[in-house]
DNA sequence: ACATTTAATGCTAACGTTTGCACAAAAAAA
DNA sequence: TTTTTTTGTGCAAACGTTAGCATTAAATGT
């Protein structure tokens, strides 16, 4: 009922001659006549000979296949970057499988352990807002399975890394909001395990710092499963707003954060750049459309993707581990819109 | 350098037992003393033994992964079907090999003979706008290898299927535009080729005719990359506007349509919805975010990937094929906002 | 003419499992 | 006690490749 496939001893059998010879002249390599090569290689092509990946990857212990760990595909960032990834993988010829963590440091562990022992040759991964222990890529790492971070990464594991300028891209977004006028402007941002939340947040403190404002601990919120329940944003603009002196801008830290706070405070009847600015993390695209269009900080996705798949295929495909770790940093774009223009 | 593990063989020899012994005891199947049993058990996970999934592979001939086939994973339908897809097989201990056609006829059979070669155990497959021939799928299909199909569908091939209610959602949405009073209805739309294109025309044109509505074939635009390349929409939607008697609602077939008219129509300066209304098809929840708020058609995209998911690892676990191939149709789901409230 | 090199091919063992069959020892039946 | 059955285990082949070493024949050197 499967798929039956001509295999190298059917062509030995068929043209008398050994499976060793068979192999080799497959490979063009080692010392094989020109005329049984060929003799094997027309015949093979006539067969439509497709070596069996399975007995290859048996014997060589690899299985060109990448494992992705992320937390949720439909987050339009993490989709963009594994197009990237796809598409560096298409062009190398590697397989690429992909999981989803949901956040969960459970799920995270088990796919990574399952990709592990189902033999990709690589890992590329973006950790879970949950996830502060790092013993399920340590012990692989050590093992020598080559991974590269991207987005939320780790300085526990010496490896490549892929980000995008987090620190950059908040204080861009902060200062656009300070030279718009707001002056308490709060910031939502996602679980303080990840290192995105802290980059961006020092980003935040940063121009706060510089435009001489104060920094109110009671105005930064984190959501600890990065927006993926909607109670969470729920509560962290409605405890923002209650405050005595409430913000009169948000600076989110995420996709799916800048969409939940902007919803949330337009339904909600705030009157949008006025009463209240809003900036934050996205690469949805149609920002503009919104109404008043959103001002994001868009991160070269698909790029990054393509970056870290790239670093991965390195490591693979490298006998020997790098002198160096790279840490690439990629810009953000800052598109100030609507949301933020309460000045002309 | 590769992570090395136990194998059946290290248990064996360390108990001092032959490996069918060992291998028989961690299946518990067959006649194996109790003692033994636990022993080998008891061993083996003390070593953390983890049988080589690629020595399984290669003698079962099965590798418990599924490759999906969709054309662009940014596309938010797809990245939610794809997320659907990821957790059932989560749940059933597949791994996802994820691939994009890119709305390419080459693109797509290559990567459909990468996955079939690299020994995927089905398929789950949504059909690029360029492909009309589809002996890539069929000789497979022939030699047992399970395909699902989901959403650009066909019915060259006897298989399961998973689709939205293309022609009802059409159809809902124009009958809103109509109850609106709308006249001049236009319909930028994909390549004739795939089936949603077909179905959700159908709808548009019965809705017209149960209006009374003439059907004018210079209105509708069919964009041969489903939008993939801008000018395509830019085109179609310069054209319409331009002709003798311009439509006064356009019913966009796609995701990316939809956003792509309705951006340009903003861009151009047209007024939403009193000059132009329109609708489309799309499973971007932030419409409601717009100014006006987008009416669209929402098809569940989750679900279908779950749905598609299901029916192929069932196709895959049976032996024998079933008496019958399903057809899923999920109901799609109108939401009517500002860019087709012309009239209260 | 014989020794030595070179070229082309074959044999065999591995990679880690699974499984049909054979075998031995113990238990049951005669 | 002998025969038969049961129970547990081992042997070996298979899945499809690859690669080190051995082998043969031909070609070159002396």
């Amino acid at each position: 009922m499967k798929l039956e496939n001509i295999t190298i001893k059917d062509i030995a059998r068929a043209l008398d001659l050994s499976v060793s010879t068979v192999s080799r002249a497959l490979k063009d390599s080692y010392k094989i006549s020109g005329e049984t090569r060929l003799l094997v290689q027309r015949y093979a092509s006539e067969h439509q000979y497709r070596p069996n990946v399975m007995a290859q990857s048996l014997k060589s212990q690899r299985s060109r296949s990448i494992g992705v760990v992320l937390c949720n595909v439909p987050n339009v960032f993490f989709s963009e970057v594994l197009s990237g990834i796809e598409s560096v993988a298409y062009n190398s010829d590697y397989l690429v499988i992909i999981t989803q963590s949901q956040e969960s440091y459970q799920r995270e562990v088990k796919n990574v352990q399952n990709l592990a022992w189902r033999s990709v040759d690589g890992l590329l991964v973006s950790l879970s807002t949950e996830s502060e222990n790092l013993d399920h890529f340590t012990r692989l790492h050590e093992q020598g399975l080559p991974i590269v971070f991207f987005d939320r990464v780790t300085d526990l594991l010496q490896t490549h890394v892929v980000v995008a300028d987090n620190r950059g891209g908040a204080y861009d977004a902060t200062v656009e909001l300070v030279r718009s006028g707001y002056r308490r402007i709060a910031h939502v941002t996602s679980s303080p395990h990840v290192s995105i939340t802290l980059e961006r947040r020092q980003g935040y403190f940063d121009a706060l710092q510089e435009a001489g404002l104060a920094v109110d601990e009671a105005c930064i919120k984190y959501c600890m499963h990065g927006g993926m329940v909607a109670e969470e944003i729920e509560q962290a603009v409605t405890e923002l707003m209650a405050l005595p002196s409430p913000p009169d801008a948000l600076l989110c830290a995420s996709d799916r954060l800048t969409m939940g706070c902007y919803a949330l405070l337009r339904r909600r009847g705030y009157r949008i750049p006025e009463q209240v600015g809003i900036a934050g993390f996205s690469n949805f695209n149609a920002a503009e459309l919104f109404c008043p269009g959103l001002t994001t900080v868009r991160q070269p996705a698909f790029e990054m993707g393509k970056a870290a798949s790239e670093l991965l295929i390195g490591l693979i495909e490298s006998k020997r581990p790098p002198r160096e770790y790279e840490q690439r940093v990629f810009a953000t774009e800052l598109v100030a819109r609507g949301s933020t223009a309460r000045v002309r």
